[in-house]
DNA sequence: CCCCCCCC
């Protein structure tokens, strides 16, 4: 590897000059602490001839130097960087800036091991370097703004990509997100909003108004944008998640990162004098990153982590209004139920205005940004707060890959329930009938799944089959017109043809209550050890062989996996548990358990035998 | 200039 650096170039890029790739060595770096802010680091890099004492690496490249990836004497080409000059505020005098952005690293410094050369402190207005041997184009530039290199310019703006006269209809000096700071007049960066927020109004001994924040990014980094009182419902009104915008003349400010998390030193204040304009041609801006935990890891999660997530929404509820315990402030609440492709499913809790637009009929696909984490009863769900982005269908490659995934699935299909404790997995814990009927579990307007152990009482022997949908993924019962035609209500359909699909309706009991469950195809099939051919199809109900296929189950101990839920039938809402899981255990093991859990009561006692 | 993020 070649251990050449690009000589002369930190006097040429001080001096407004664009080098491409410029290979330099890191002599030292140096982390900056300062009070509230996202820590950076400041590097001195070396051309061979000069060092200089006023880079930094942009925060996204902290990671190498944390990681030890980066160590000092590594040589390096920046491949992309932005020179500025900051006007000193109390002083007047203007001070330099190279923000490094990306860096290719060519040799590791623990290769390097010494400094290459006998490089000088370079000083402004240091005229003695020579012109760098390595190819670069010279480029006029303002001297009071930034120059960029390896940056990307806004495809739509064959404008003066440096410095220029402020032109509403092709906005000049872009500079990167990264390089924003109070010091610098006159910027224009080019930013997607990757998050916006409902309108909030505050009071408080300090005043009242309302606002809004949004999250936006380019290449370089994210930023947060507020939007105060008097342009609050502007701002709020013309910009939409997911676009591309300019943005100048909004006032930056120390960003508080007790209240974001947000890796950028500062934000932005949107006020009357700030520029909006819609960009059109953004493909050079980053979407709305993510970073999906499946399902079933969050029940490994610590509570309160902001997570991203993406699902299907295979339920919705009906809004629920509450008062907030402490603020005594209404709440809506609408709790939808997402599933994945880890086979878990969580709750996901929308309030307000997120719970009164969420439409989940047509079981879209979710993604969520910035999910809180929450647990309750051992349980885990995510709340959607200010915080939080939630897309609808987004055109992500992951989306359109559960969408199919879960178009093909059967209906049957067996999701652990992660917001509630005693889902968990297969192996969840077994409770009694009686504790399911004191948790109530099932009467929540949601699916609760519980495991018990118990013996089977009775199987009715007549409906077991019934005339289904014959559309693959629709399992309805459909309506005999009696003329050789059938008409499915689910999918508004008349066939001439239909399925038969078992369904066992079982009395199930333990030693603290009996119930009835709904048991389906798979399921009653393993459980009866026989399909629907086996016992006798036929259109005019069931017929027979009772005792074939129907007493083999009778008093055996099974441990059964059950989802109970409220549900409505002919206007009469009744409790309805379905088995999803019907496994034969050993007896014995059961009656163990079983004295345990008698002998756990107290009060009993039990005499082995 | 906000900074709460709720409930069972």
């Amino acid at each position: 590897m070649s251990r050449k650096l690009t000589e002369g170039c930190i006097a040429a890029i001080t001096s407004g000059q664009t080098i491409e790739k410029p290979v330099v060595q890191l002599l030292n770096h140096k982390k900056i602490s300062s009070n509230n802010a996202q820590e950076r680091y400041r590097v001195i890099i070396s051309d061979g001839i000069h060092y200089n004492t006023f880079a930094m690496l942009a925060t996204q490249l902290n990671e190498k130097i944390v990681s030890g990836e980066l160590p000092d004497f590594t040589i390096m080409s920046l491949d992309q960087y932005i020179s500025s000059e900051l006007p000193n505020g109390r002083t007047n005098a203007v001070r330099k800036v190279l923000v490094i952005l990306s860096l290719t690293i060519i040799v590791n410094g623990r290769e390097v091991g010494e400094k290459i050369g006998d490089p000088k402190l370079f000083e402004e207005g240091d005229n003695s370097a020579p012109i760098p041997r390595e190819p670069s184009v010279p480029q006029p530039v303002s001297n009071r703004n930034a120059t960029m290199n390896g940056y990307a310019q806004p495809a739509a703006n064959p404008a003066p990509r440096f410095g220029g006269q402020a032109n509403n209809d092709a906005p000049t000096n872009i500079i990167p997100i990264v390089a924003i700071n109070p010091y610098q007049n006159r910027w224009t960066i080019k930013a997607r909003v990757v998050s916006k927020s409902a309108i909030r109004t505050w009071s408080n001994p300090r005043g009242e108004g309302k606002l809004f924040s949004m999250d936006i990014l380019d290449e370089s980094a994210s930023i947060r944008a507020t939007a105060f009182t008097d342009v609050c419902d502007k701002f709020h009104d013309m910009m939409e998640l997911n676009k591309v915008y300019y943005i100048s003349r909004a006032q930056v400010k120390p960003a508080n990162k007790k209240f974001t998390s947000i890796p950028h030193d500062f934000e932005l204040t949107l006020g009357r004098d700030t520029e909006v304009i819609t960009c059109v041609s953004d493909d050079s801006i980053p979407q709305i990153q993510y970073n999906f935990t499946p399902l079933n890891a969050l029940k490994d999660i610590a509570a309160d982590s902001t997570i991203d997530v993406i699902g299907i929404c295979q339920q919705t509820s009906d809004i629920q209004n509450l008062v907030a315990r402490t603020t005594r402030r209404d709440l809506k609440k609408r709790d939808i139920t997402l599933v994945d492709s880890s086979d878990a499913s969580i709750v996901i809790s929308l309030w307000d205005s997120a719970a009164e637009q969420f439409d989940g009929s047509s079981m879209p696909v979710v993604a969520i940004k910035g999910g809180r984490l929450t647990e309750y009863q051992g349980g885990k769900s995510i709340s959607i707060g200010n915080n939080s982005t939630m897309q609808i269908n987004p055109d992500i490659p992951k989306a359109h890959q559960l969408r199919g995934w879960y178009d093909s699935l059967s209906d049957q299909h067996q999701f652990s329930n992660i917001s509630n404790k005693s889902g968990g997995d297969g192996n969840n814990k077994v409770i009694t009938l009686k504790e399911a009927s004191l948790q109530q579990l099932g009467t929540h307007d949601k699916t609760d799944y519980f495991s018990c152990e118990g013996t089977v009482m009775y199987v009715p022997s007549d409906r077991v089959i019934y005339l289904a949908c014959p559309t693959p993924e629709c399992n309805k019962k459909v309506v005999d017109n009696n003329n050789g035609s059938y008409r499915c209500e689910k999918c508004n359909q008349i066939f001439n043809n239909f399925k038969y699909r078992l369904i066992l309706r079982p009395q199930i009991g333990d030693w603290t209550g009996t119930q009835w469950v709904n048991m389906f195809q798979d399921v009653a099939e393993q459980f009866l050890g026989a399909t629907a051919d086996d016992i006798g199809n036929s259109k005019d109900v069931y017929q027979g062989r009772y005792d074939e296929f129907f007493r083999k189950p009778l008093f055996k101990t099974f441990v059964f996996r059950i989802a109970a839920r409220m549900d409505t039938y002919n206007n009469e809402t009744r409790l309805k548990m379905t088995a999803l899981q019907a496994k034969p255990i050993d007896f014995k093991e059961a009656s163990k358990k079983l004295i345990r859990d008698i002998e756990k009561l107290g009060g009993v006692s039990v005499k082995r035998t």
